[in-house]
RNA sequence: GGUCCCGUAGCUCAGUUGGAUAGAGCGGCAGCCUUCUAAGCUGUAGGCCAUUGGUUCGAAUCCAAUCGGGAUCACCA
């Protein structure tokens, strides 16, 4: 194995086949900047992807991006209340959080004007609503006053409540006016929806760029959204689906352990999972993939599964292709992310703060020696960023997991940069061995190929077999669709090579047989590591 | 209430196609830099694998129940 792959950058992976998947990430909202839970599914589909190209896969990374909806019209309407003309050049801010400000703003004079109208609801006051809605303030009022207070029945009736004073607020008026004027048309809405949205996505591929993440294909919920209508038509037809008495569409989905759910409105209009079954055929017809691998929270694990088994039935092209990798909420030690509290861990901050600790914790170990400027900063990205990366990428993507910044930015145990450490010091044996070949670290000349004549020493043999192991772990994170599988290998790997490191010389073997194994042992690991890494998309430093 | 996920060391996590004394990292304690980078290495303490019952020669792993945590069940996306 090793007189074979010593020299071989691509080791472990396999010959490309002819079967592609699809693998659609990020799709973020256009109306809020991403955050520590997008960071989680970027890196998350993005090194899938990965993986599953060094099992042989043409792979397709795709995004659908919620360009529309009332979210979005939230923030523009907040921007013509009070923006005074702001653009991410007038105030220097980014395009991303300049449009997610605005937002905020929407919901907090949303809250300011709700709170008047909850008041009088509470007091069994519904002359504010009309109509249904009056009706059913009432009803929840009388429920409410017959339940102890602060028990959680009584929580959710006040919440109810408060989602119908949010309702019948002025602004709530205006944003949902503003809504139909984008679905009919109206050029001026267009117009300042197309300006917002270009600020976002300018942010948007900032932050990307930044995190070294991309797509081959962007799709946009503005123009597949009114897609899948004919399909809901036509599993009407075939008697799939079935019509209740308003109109409404609805499949029963009742056999395979879910409810009814809805496909298409009283009024005609579709809802989510009618798009989805849309773009399901226009990914198909635009890649032909053969598996389609959705990286989305796991919050949507019943939609996911209602979105298959209805795929099924209409017998939409590999619709048993379909699979959900639905990862865990990122949480902080003290709980959930919450907007409301401002606990929100913005992810532009989150990279900004990973490079300047990476900065400071290199200060401190005073190893800045002999390193250009450029070189220094580009050390700290790789440091910060790789870390981040690993942080998010090292547990199973189907847990919850608690992000802890304190550890985040540790460099020592189970981190990237202990990896990249373990890279560094070899990359520094090679170095002295070759010194031409300083760049590329590999040797213009072959090897001589030495069969040793002593024995292994059982941690060159323990790091020996751990390195043949990677071709199995690559299937099994592509099989499992696990990038923790490959972190943690990698990890095993730095700390076998780190012992190894410590108790046998590689310039200094007993003899010229030894040495030349140690060099090829090297060789590999350093290739292993940065292709290991490499699949998270996490860089490895020459020096360190 | 129905469905689904989770519960392993003080903390964060591996291990779950059943197999030998349950593994890492952090944190604690004790050591190691005149030899290839100490962002490292070595040693040590710390666990009734939530609980109870079952299947089995054998269970952290499979089954059932219970307790605790979470998600979801919208004419929202």
């Amino acid at each position: 194995m090793l007189s074979e792959y010593y020299d071989d950058p691509s080791f472990g992976r396999k010959p490309p086949i002819a079967e592609t998947i699809m693998v659609e990430y990020s799709s973020p909202n256009t109306n809020k900047p991403l955050h520590l839970g997008h960071l989680r599914n970027n890196f998350l589909g993005w090194s899938i992807a990965e993986i599953l190209k060094a099992n042989g896969y043409n792979v397709v990374k795709t995004c659908v991006v919620n360009d529309r909806g009332i979210h979005i019209c939230k923030s523009m309407l907040a921007w013509i209340k009070f923006g005074n003309g702001a653009t991410p050049q007038s105030t220097g801010i980014k395009g991303d959080h300049l449009v997610g400000d605005y937002y905020v703003m929407f919901e907090n004079e949303l809250r300011t004007q709700a709170e008047p109208i909850m008041q009088q609801l509470l007091k069994g006051d519904s002359n504010l609503l009309t109509g249904e809605e009056k009706i059913k303030a009432q009803q929840l009022w009388k429920k409410l006053q017959e339940l102890p207070a602060g028990g959680e029945k009584g929580q959710e009736i006040n919440n109810e409540l408060r989602e119908l004073a949010r309702y019948n607020t002025p602004l709530m008026r205006e944003v949902r006016e503003m809504l139909l004027k984008w679905e009919e048309h109206d050029p001026a809405t267009i117009e300042l929806w197309k300006k917002m949205n270009g600020w976002v996505y300018e942010g948007f591929d900032i932050t990307y760029r930044r995190i070294g993440v991309d797509f081959d294909k962007i799709y946009y919920e503005s123009e597949t959204y009114l897609l899948g209508k004919k399909y809901v038509e036509e599993g009407l037809k075939k008697g799939i689906f079935f019509r209740k008495e308003d109109g409404s569409i609805w499949v029963d989905l009742s056999k395979d352990g879910l409810d009814e759910k809805l496909l298409l409105r009283k009024d005609g209009t579709s809802v989510y999972i009618t798009q989805d079954l849309g773009l399901i055929r226009l990914k198909y017809e635009d890649f032909h993939p053969d598996q389609s691998i959705y990286v989305i929270g796991d919050e949507q694990n019943y939609h996911m599964k209602a979105l298959k088994l209805i795929a099924m039935k209409l017998d939409l092209p590999k619709a048993a292709g379909i699979y959900h990798l639905g990862y865990g909420m990122v949480e902080l030690p003290g709980g959930k992310m919450k907007s409301r509290e401002g606990t929100v861990v913005d992810a532009d901050d989150l990279v900004d703060e990973m490079i300047i600790e990476a900065r400071k914790k290199s200060a401190e170990q005073g190893k800045i020696e002999g390193f250009t400027e450029d070189e220094l900063n580009q050390l700290y990205e790789v440091i910060g960023l790789g870390g981040l990366k690993f942080f998010l990428l090292k547990v199973d993507p189907k847990k919850r997991m608690v992000f802890n910044p304190e550890e985040s930015i540790d460099l020592h145990g189970f981190t990237a940069t202990f990896i990249q450490y373990a890279y560094a010091r070899i990359s520094s044996i090679l170095r002295k061995e070759y010194p031409a070949n300083e760049k590329s670290i590999i040797p213009s000349e072959p090897m001589p190929s030495v069969i040793p004549s002593e024995p292994l020493l059982l941690l060159e043999k323990e790091l020996i077999l751990l390195l043949e192991q990677f071709t199995t772990m690559i299937e099994q994170s592509a099989r499992e669709h696990d990038p923790s599988v490959i972190a943690n290998y990698a990890f095993r790997i730095a700390q076998t090579f780190n012992s190894f490191y410590s108790k046998h010389s590689v310039s200094n073997a007993e003899t010229p047989g030894k040495k030349q194994l140690r060099l090829r042992i090297c060789l590999m690991t350093s290739h292993v590591i940065k292709s290991a890494m490499g699949l998270l998309g996490i860089q490895v430093p020459q020096r360190m």
